[in-house]
DNA sequence: TTATAATATAATGTG
DNA sequence: CACATTATATTATT
């Protein structure tokens, strides 16, 4: 039964011997997990798999999982409030018939729980409204090109028009000061400057962005 | 001792409690918390509080940590290979004078810790990488309007010298098939439909995305 | 010094 | 084995 590091022929009953230890362990400290089951949950009609000796027997089986109901009081109290004040945690310590470290530890797994569940619904959320924006991005790209080509053939338009008709009356009116003649280069030279111009045409890149390193986070 | 239900009347002593539990629990079982401190770091200078019995008296520290060493070789062999096959685990065990369910075990919560050092990872790419999307949209979206007004400023232009020159010279050559006249309405009918047109500025709604409801992730 | 929050890690239990 | 849960230990903070 002693689990040496000499002995290590027993690789299909470890969990066996642990289960033997924890009952010797409770057997000589009945106390450690006690919990006393104070509630009605725990003769459950679904027993439990009792691989072998069973509880019954020995008596007592260790009992480390909390009842129904002392789960569902305790989530209760952290719904309310995630911390626990220390006059909270006695009262629901004695309640559920439990030590009141074990409250205590009870909240802070749990608000440890908390924070890996909403990372991940905080990362799911994050990658819905990631996926739309470069949707988005794209569209944007293909009507800025779209664009681009319509005010170019304007342009070309323009110049076509003012040759066409070549008197001298080129004398454009008011509402058309900002306007730039210039058709070849950037047409967005006060919003944008140079380089954003290169950088502008990307979506592609951003795709595999979140695909990149991993495997391993040492 | 006794933790009961009928016995809350040490909250100040719990810790101490366990602590005592373990030194007895490794005095019984002795190699359940073996390890046999090959290292050096074990011997911690900030000797905690000993209220009593005391760690030396009994032999054996508590410390069911692994060494440093078996760490380091835990994380060699899971470096390489995130899965364990029974043969390496058993290797592993006697190795490191390990029960081969320990070893077992450090593998699965390894992984557990892995996968969630990697959420961890990936959310925080995937957040820059919505982030430098959310700009170059944003500058798009600038930019399109920029267009469309250059564009409006150039029909109006074009209108404004037609009428001009208000010669029977209407006829514009090749490369203006596609160009619509409409300056009211979409200039963006044949790749955008409808509904795009109504989503597309938007850039804002996503800024606040990710912090909509949390608080409560049942 | 004491208590506790946050975190890391070990161990247990279940499917 | 994955995954959730309970527990222990350490560190930082007050």
């Amino acid at each position: 039964m002693m689990i040496n590091q000499a002995d290590h022929h027993h690789h299909q009953q470890q969990q066996q011997d642990h289960h033997d230890q924890e009952l010797l362990i409770n057997q000589l400290y009945p106390s450690l997990y006690s919990h006393a089951l104070p509630t009605s949950g725990e003769m459950r009609p679904k027993r439990r798999r009792r691989k072998r000796g069973g509880d019954g027997a020995v008596g007592m089986m260790k009992k480390r999982k909390l009842s129904e109901e002392q789960v569902n009081m305790l989530e209760m109290n952290f719904g309310s409030e995630h911390k626990l004040e220390s006059e909270r945690k006695d009262k629901l310590a004695s309640e559920l018939g439990l030590d009141s470290r074990q409250v205590a530890v009870w909240f802070q797994n749990r608000r440890a729980r908390w924070k890996s569940k909403k990372l991940e619904e905080e990362y799911s959320k994050l990658k819905s409204a990631h996926e739309s924006v470069i949707v988005d991005k794209c569209r944007l790209e293909a009507e800025v090109l779209k664009l681009q080509d319509q005010l170019l053939q304007a342009k070309k338009e323009i110049q076509r028009i003012t040759e066409k008709c070549s008197d001298g009356g080129m004398s454009i009116s008011s509402p058309c000061s900002s306007f730039s003649m210039d058709c070849g280069s950037h047409f967005l030279g006060d919003i944008v400057d140079e380089q954003y111009y290169d950088n502008m045409f990307s979506s592609l890149r951003d795709y595999g962005y979140v695909n990149g390193v991993d495997y391993w986070p040492y």
